[in-house]
DNA sequence: CATTTTTTTTAGACAAACCAAAAACATACC
DNA sequence: GGTATGTTTTTGGTTTGTCTAAAAAAAATG
């Protein structure tokens, strides 16, 4: 029905929707899939005849409720196998992205409920992403960067918005990871980068690079 | 480096030059492939450019050494996905070729590392067919059809030559797994049948068609 | 409203796989 | 040894999926 380029691109463009804009740009779509905009629109008018994005010229597209529900399936295998690989395997957080890359197109469905139910019908991925159940629902409680958070506030780390193994190795080196407590001390004007005490009573100072790719929710 | 299709294509040159003839032809592996003629010669061709197979026109294929590796590579992965799928997943052991056709050409070599220790270096998969180890290497014990066993016998079931659903759904009807022993009661010449006793003193009888694809070793 | 930027279209390319029909070949039988 | 027979290869072509450079069109900007 659909090829695994499809695929990756209905994720990338219900990503890109989810985050930014309501509609997303065929140069925005072209960078997330390091291709070109002429590639991108290519494949925009052929998921658009298939009826999975809605998409009028110039205008930007947007996943169909079919093309969501797609993106939404693969995100959730993408999530449900590295939580495998990082429960069961023993891969470390920023090992286990490219792998489920590859995974995330097997198709089975019954493989995938039976997964799930292997490992304990988990909510979030290693990475602090919800994973979507059969439906396509997931919670979401109200995450935010550090970034935008107040000078005083307590907080709990909950995700990452960047997944690359440079982050999250920077993360594991100074001891931050999903569930970490922390308390923001100080904002420094002159460069943007945060005074932050771990709950184990470590001071840090991280940059804004940093800070903005880090979630938290406020307690 | 290599296509799935490639993948398959080897596979499937490998697995039929073990089972019979020195030589693949191109009608067999047409037959096996579920294409044609034509096709075969063309992937054939493409493979021996790669130097993954050795062949001369008209002669028939084999798998070079490189196409071996290749091969058992896969084989090995497939054979290790199934064991996952019935000990980890509990699928039963006709439902699981389907889903390890796909999953067998997935990429990391780390990730099969970890899986093989992760189902605790299994030596067989759940047909009872053998896994390469991580050098291409497996132990093989002299089995034979059943159909080929003496009257009076008595023998081991250690695989089967035939792993679709309609055959393992039979076996389980009947009572027959992996490590069931049964004795040989009688052969009919009439019709070839075969009368066994299996370990719990249950007497069948089963045809021919069975019989040469139940996979036995002699006590 | 004119210039610049963005987006789309055009026109073409490539690669992987596939197949029907024609031609070439091997060999086995007379 | 010649010829009929079945097998294999080649030819010529299709489909699907992806990609790009350059031209054209639209949108945004000042
Ligand atoms: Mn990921
Ligand atoms: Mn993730
Ligand atoms: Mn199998
Ligand atoms: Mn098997």
């Amino acid at each position: 029905m659909f090829s695994y380029v499809e695929e990756n691109y209905l994720k990338a463009i219900y990503h890109l929707s989810q985050h930014g804009e309501t509609s997303v740009s065929t140069n925005a779509l072209a960078e997330e899939m390091k291709t070109t905009p002429a590639s991108v629109s290519d494949m925009v008018r052929k998921l658009s005849k298939k009826k999975a994005v809605d998409y009028q010229k110039y205008r930007g597209v947007n996943v169909s409720n079919k093309g969501k529900e797609i993106a939404l399936k693969v995100i959730r295998k993408h999530r449900l196998w590295e939580v495998f690989l990082v429960d069961k395997l023993k891969f470390k957080w920023d090992e286990v992205h490219e792998i489920a890359e590859e995974l995330e197109h097997i198709k089975s469905p019954l493989l995938i409920k039976r997964l799930d139910e292997f490992l304990g019908f988990p909510k979030h991925d290693p990475h602090g992403d919800p994973i979507p159940d059969e439906d396509g629902n997931f919670s979401s409680v109200k995450k935010q960067p550090l970034q935008d958070t107040e000078v005083g506030a307590k907080a709990t780390v909950i995700g990452v918005d960047d997944s690359s193994p440079a982050f999250l190795k920077y993360l594991d080196k100074v001891g931050i990871s999903i569930g970490t407590k922390l308390s923001i001390e100080d904002k420094n004007e002159f460069d943007g980068s945060m005074d932050i005490v771990l709950e184990e009573s470590k001071a840090i100072t991280i940059s804004p690079a940093a800070a903005v790719n880090l979630l938290v929710v406020i307690e």
